[in-house]
DNA sequence: ATTGCTCTAGACAGATATGTCCATAGCCTT
DNA sequence: AAGGCTATGGACATATCTGTCTAGAGCAAT
């Protein structure tokens, strides 16, 4: 959430605080994710920080302004480490495929319920609409660019690029909620099927590894 | 639209109609799949049909009523056909994806956009998530299914099926608004990814040629 | 303790919704 | 031509939301 802080909070400068600019943004942002942007609204934010709506204008120009910071946010965030992992050199594609598979057991690396309150956002801004084009672009061009240096022609590692994305929206856009053992349970069957080569083994249960290790982490 | 008529107009009964039940549907349907749920307001249509809100109450009970019918709209069409193309007997599995694969160039047997409206209305209404997760889960066995009567073990038919459903539902999300000819000439890349098969040339033709005669009956 | 700055509360104005009530316009049947 | 039924319009009550303005509360520095 540190991305938020745009200004800095100055330590113990004032008096009289009942809500800061980062408790009207992570409130903000909460909403956005659970209920989608339509319910980002002044009122109902005031009043669960239990204070005037008023407040709300000393922080920010207007409910607009606090839209533009949330949008802000999730440039700097949902985009960033998919590039990243799928940039990252990897000995074999599988290993490759592995490496963006992190994004999708990491919230950390990719927030999906985020990611898709954007998209929904986007259906009625043209504003949001561009941006999230972009990004998506980045993505998968990104992914792309993985299954080229594995040997796969362009057109074929464009189409499994997508399908490997797009499963992901896909999948996210479901909103299963299923416990990380299920999931992992099926990863040797993803990676056949998004490389057409059989997964090793010893990789599969290094994937397994890491999840775990990750996700103590967290906890 | 004729599903959406649960009580049927009586050809020329009344006078003085200017919207009829089938105008605030139509109209609402449209609205659903263009703008969201939230955007569905009896002030909204009844500004649009040019016709003061209060005819809406003498079709319908309350905007609640309006919105269970826009339910069993979507209920009604797009699941029963993915199920139906996934029940058909084919020779091969290239075969079997390649009659799914119709649902998703011909928006009278899978309105994407529909779907897209009626899985963002579910983050904000539990009766709306039951009928989705139903749904969903319907359409994945039915495409499993497909995948096992042509050899494929349950985990793996399991996994290529939600590949399959998944891509598909994020392709829709991304509201990409391709042309069909970009998409029809990855069709083979497709075919490849999800089957794990080499497409036979013959059969990535066939499925051209269903496009266009499908495409074409449509205009 | 007086001053100054930051933040807050409440009143006000205005926009946009839903839903109810009742009078009546307009076509159909008789 | 007269009634009957089906929609329709407009007024009314109520709720929710945005944004503005102004008085003032509370802490910090002087």
């Amino acid at each position: 959430m540190a991305a938020l802080e745009t200004t800095i909070q100055r330590a113990g400068a004032t008096g009289n605080i009942k809500a800061t600019r980062e408790d009207w943004l992570k409130l903000a942002l909460e909403t956005l994710i659970s209920d989608g942007v339509e319910r980002v609204r002044v009122l109902t934010l005031g009043q669960q920080l239990d204070v005037s709506r008023s407040s709300f204008y000393w922080y920010f120009k207007s409910r607009q302004d606090l839209l533009d910071q949330l949008l802000d946010y999730w440039r700097q965030t949902n985009t960033r480490f998919i590039v990243e992992r799928a940039n990252r050199p990897s000995a074999t594609v599988i290993r490759g495929v592995m490496s963006i598979f992190e994004c999708w057991v990491d919230e950390r690396l990719f927030d999906p319920r985020l990611d898709f309150a954007v998209r929904a956002w986007a259906r009625r801004s043209p504003a949001i609409r561009r941006a999230l084009d972009d990004a998506d672009e980045e993505r998968v061009k990104a992914i792309r660019d993985m299954y080229m240096r594995h040997g796969y022609e362009e057109e074929d590692a464009f189409v499994r690029a997508r399908v490997l994305y797009f499963m992901q929206i896909g999948y996210y856009s479901l909103e299963l909620n299923e416990p990380m053992s299920t999931r992992l349970a099926q990863v040797a069957s993803y990676l056949r099927s998004f490389t057409g080569q059989e997964p090793p083994a010893e990789d599969v249960e290094d994937f397994a590894r890491y999840v775990e290790k990750t996700l103590s982490g967290k906890r």
